[in-house]
DNA sequence: ACCTGAACACCGTTCAAGT
DNA sequence: ACCTGAACACCGTTCAAGT
């Protein structure tokens, strides 16, 4: 019987205002924004951030759990589309999209991960798996790629153009583009090292 | 008249184990490990660290620098091979397994590197313009891609693969090959997005 | 000249004291 | 039950004191 009670009112509107305050503050500072910064935006003291999040990382996982929720939801609605590798590519690019800000090593993230953000990572991975199978079996995608390659592929866009000094906003596109083109079965050279343990 | 005298001896001694106990430190423990261990691991005071190198940026930039300019060496090597695709792909190969080992976003690294960086990989950067000319004009790279843009794809092999959790520790040569087939002209489609500032 | 370790500022995290 | 700020351990960095 875990009779929870409901939660104190100031506790529901501090821990609000502390996501969304480190939401604003990463986005701007980056990931190493001072938790004093976070809090002082938040409108509370420092010890309230580490009542609601034991860690710091586990307040960036709070964060992270939303953003892989909406990536799964949009790539569940590319399941049915009639072109599958469109849709594999319209999820890619979702996906770069909603990650252009910032860091983002969390959609694959080492170790010891809260069991909420593993949950919601495994929904997302099949989704993957089903979109690239899909394209695969449509003839969009070759033979020799797996579900987990696209997995791993698919932060490399933003990547590799955020290290691009005066680049255009949207130039994670453009490696996007190049990285599919090696994803097509149009030109493909055998690959040097099998695939690596299914994610 | 910049009349240098040679520095101490002890100095000398000094500066080669600090530059020997981080690189194996950052080898280790990666690149937060701590100065002091470093400075324990070289048998010297804290405060000497600082003495050699004003930063911590600039211990590693130290480090970084051979690492660059051993990689021009091997790029330099392969201008004039018989086959330029080749040529290409053995150099990304040489990039990619020399920093195999660690972090290494230091290749292209955002603003105020120190000038001796800066130069090196400036050499380095000119000879992936080369070499990736030389691929274009055989037919080997497709012709919408710029050296900006293998530059900046350069890394990604490694960083794509460090995010496998029990991978093969040679699945960067996996996504090295889809990445150039990517860049290859067989079967490749119109790039969305223009390329980047040269640099 | 160069080395050293105590001292400083800044982090994430803890916890006794308040309401 | 929840909030708070002082306190702690750990960082990179500085600097007065030593040789």
């Amino acid at each position: 019987m875990t009779d929870t009670r409901p939660p104190r009112a100031d506790a529901v509107r501090n821990r609000a205002a502390l996501l969304a305050a480190a939401a604003d503050e990463f986005a701007e500072r980056g990931m190493d924004a001072s938790v004093a910064d976070i809090a002082r935006r938040a409108g509370v003291g420092k010890g309230t951030v580490f009542r609601h999040f034991a860690t710091k990382d586990d307040l960036i996982a709070a964060i992270v759990l939303d953003r892989i929720d909406e990536l799964t939801t949009a790539g569940e609605g590319l399941l049915d589309a009639e072109d599958p590798g469109a849709a594999l590519l319209e999820f890619l690019t979702v996906a770069a999209h909603q990650r252009q800000q910032r860091d983002l090593s969390f959609l694959h993230g080492a170790g010891d991960v809260d069991p909420a953000v593993a949950r919601a990572r495994e929904r997302m991975y099949r989704t993957v798996h089903e979109l690239v199978d899909r394209a695969r079996r449509h003839g969009a995608v070759r033979a020799d790629v797996t579900g987990t390659d696209v997995i791993l592929l698919m932060c490399a866009p933003n990547y590799v153009a955020s290290y691009a000094p005066g680049a255009p906003p949207e130039l994670w596109r453009r490696y996007l583009g190049i990285l599919f083109d090696g994803l097509r079965p149009q030109g493909a050279h055998p690959l040097p090292e099998p695939p690596p343990p299914a994610l």
